[in-house]
DNA sequence: TGGTTATTTTGAACAGGTTCAAAATTTCCC
DNA sequence: GGGAAATTTTGAACCTGTTCAAAATAACCA
């Protein structure tokens, strides 16, 4: 049956992903090999290759599968909270306290700037993973009563999984103590970017949001979802 | 004679580092091995790892260089013009125009986002050159009278470096003919930039100055120099 | 069931960055 | 000048990510 080989298929690659993030966690990303990777599995070399393209596939699969386990915790968020500020809050904790414990492994990931690269965060095969993501910050944004331009607002989600980027990457090689300073900043951030958000409401800020609108169409494309 | 030694040890660098240049420029950077660079310097591969701690350390003096010949340009700029919007239009015009024809070896570096990593443009041991670099944003905002909050002064040199590392970036990567979209990003952020310097002066932004100046702090540390 | 095809697994081979002990050369000092 | 010490140069060896042709296994179908 094909139902059962898939499943079968799966599950090896399943014991090599468990495996690597097993390796990964003992070592580091950097020190971990992928013949001690494939014999901690039980498989050889080439085993790891034909479910994974390359070494850093392996974290990025651990990504995608962190993702779908926030997943819940995510939607709760959602469900719980109604302002804005709760609501990225709530979101930015979730990913901090899944991550935490192989908050390191990101560093991996993060190392691919390139958006030619297939492991961007930035790449078209990273496309899907990226835009799960985002709609995460539309529907955060949906339905709290923002009084932005609304030549702004199609491009906020984005712009708010940006900043939780750039948040994940500070975190990521944050070394002082429990990650304060990520804490810091973020807290700090963000009173910022919702200040912003209401001064960006007053008829003095015309000119600026005509700009930034320009700006974010010529970034990002079309407002268009 | 010391002197002699020096001089002719810093000769064989320099035919090593002009030999990968070579190199990176036919094949590119990831093409490029080692052994080739150093067969086309006439030197065996230990000699290039005697000079040079990495092959991404190339990269890294190929930018130092740089960085040294950009220096008669750059002061010319900043002798030529007056305000802030000429000065940095004419630093980062300086950059481009001596990166271009090697634009796309500074992906290499761009590469290394782990500050920890020795090449990473966040590193101690690249602070040098990361130094010498703010310095002319220093230069480029001491004279220009900018009615900005006194608490976020101190800081802009950095924040204007950030800047011109965000668009370094986009541009090694920016695949649009001559860079066009990088220009317009340039063009249009740095409007946005002027503008918002302008608008700081306002009272009104007061709440906004307190929270910047903030987290300025508690990102770079102390203020002084 | 038995043969054929598709999937999975193997591990040796490859390529390239890096190391290092030894050799060659230069410097330094008596 | 000559011998010790420092510097420079060598290239084979190492390690690791990755490939790939062949072998093993599973799925499919007559």
């Amino acid at each position: 049956m094909s139902q059962r080989t898939t499943s079968k298929s799966e599950q090896t690659r399943e014991r090599i992903l468990t495996a690597a993030l097993k390796v990964f966690c003992e070592h580091g990303f950097e020190a971990a090999s992928m013949r001690e990777i494939a014999s901690a599995s039980g498989m050889a070399v080439g085993a790891a290759y034909y479910y994974f393209d390359s070494k850093d596939a392996l974290a990025m699969a651990f990504y995608q599968k962190a993702q779908e386990e926030m997943g819940p915790a995510l939607d709760l968020v959602l469900a719980t909270s109604g302002t804005l500020e709760q609501r990225l809050k709530g979101i930015i904790r979730v990913k901090f306290e899944h991550f935490a414990p192989n908050r390191t492994l990101l560093a991996a990931l993060s190392a691919h700037s390139d958006p030619h690269h297939p492991l961007s965060p930035f790449s078209p095969e990273t496309a899907v993973i990226r835009d799960r993501d985002i709609a995460y910050f539309t529907r955060a944004v949906a339905d709290s009563q923002l009084r932005l331009p609304g030549s702004i607002h199609p491009y906020l989600p984005r712009l708010l999984w940006l900043y939780q980027m750039g948040l994940i990457w500070f975190w990521v090689f944050d070394d002082s103590l429990g990650q304060e300073r990520t804490q810091n900043l973020f807290d700090k951030t963000l009173s910022i970017l919702l200040l912003m958000i209401r001064l960006a409401a007053l008829p003095l800020m015309r000119p600026l949001d005509r700009r930034v609108a320009d700006l974010l169409h010529s970034v990002f494309g079309e407002p268009g979802r």
